[in-house]
DNA sequence: CTAACTGCAAAAGCTTTGCTTTTCA
DNA sequence: TGAAAAGCAAAGCTTTTGCAGTTAG
């Protein structure tokens, strides 16, 4: 087992450089469109191996949040997150990590718990904003009926 | 907005049936070859639209794990889960849903929080007695050296 | 100098979708 | 009988990979 040895080339500096401006938890196609204002050659396989190092090394986390992407973060702390169901965004969730979760399985479980997840799901102010004005519209020009909808309980299914 | 009217055809019976004799937290290919069994002439697709279906109705749950997979589970309580980093097995999670997680961001967030996530990381039983073995071996050939490694902690790097 | 890295393009893995035919109610 | 669903195959989206040329140290 050989010790890995990196370069700090142009592209991996540019790319830290930009996902620490950025605090929208973005995706590598997102970190791509930004470093690609500063290096215009540079290609989203760059951009992929280069997050996959970063990570390694421990410069940024890499967030496997819901949702279909892979996001990345240069806050290296662990920390939760919140995520807007409607829109996707992600914040940081205001509220410490909790070294202590994980005492909860102790002795309940074989599995050797070594970290845990912790994600909230809801809607953004924006999108929230925008549910609100919705409904208002709805039940002003028609009666409610539809104003419901949207809860996670089981549906009346017709089997 | 008109209601919508499902009907139950072999295939989604057979899918549902199939997927409440997993404990596994299977992938949507993984029911597909399940049912393949009862059913050879299903195709991919219809699996992953039934599991869709399904999911909306309440009749299962979509889990939105980390990994690269959506799995699927016929438990449509909300609980937690385990998943272990070395093989990908999921497992429910010794512990009770807690209802009261939401309310620690209660007045600290803008966003309007309406479920949440967690889930544990670690070893598995099978892949942590591997994990052990290699560990013996290594120690007792040659000393201690790469004994280490694994921490999720910043490596040394160079720059 | 040379191992690590880049750009490019092709491929891989999972999921969705368009279209035609079949089936449930 | 007609709306919903199936089968099949193609496409979509994100991520990984092989390779030939480039570069940091």
């Amino acid at each position: 087992m050989k010790e890995q040895t990196h370069r700090m080339t142009r592209q991996r500096r540019v790319i830290l450089e930009e996902l620490r401006e950025m605090d929208t938890h973005p995706g590598a196609e997102e970190v791509f469109e930004a470093v690609r204002r500063k290096l215009p050659r540079i290609s989203l396989g760059t951009v992929y191996r280069n997050l996959e190092i970063l990570s390694e090394l421990g410069e940024i986390q890499k967030l496997e949040l819901g949702g279909t992407l892979m996001r990345f973060d240069s806050k290296t702390e662990k920390h939760y997150h919140m995520r807007c169901i409607n829109c996707d965004r992600v914040d940081d969730a205001p509220m410490g990590f909790m070294e202590n979760m994980e005492t909860a399985l102790r002795g309940a479980t074989e599995f050797k718990i070594m970290d845990h997840r912790l994600e909230f799901l809801g809607l953004c102010p924006v999108c929230m904003e925008k549910a609100l004005d919705r409904k208002t519209l709805e039940e002003s020009s028609r009666g409610a009926a539809a104003a419901s909808a949207q809860t996670p309980t089981k549906k009346a299914s017709n089997f």
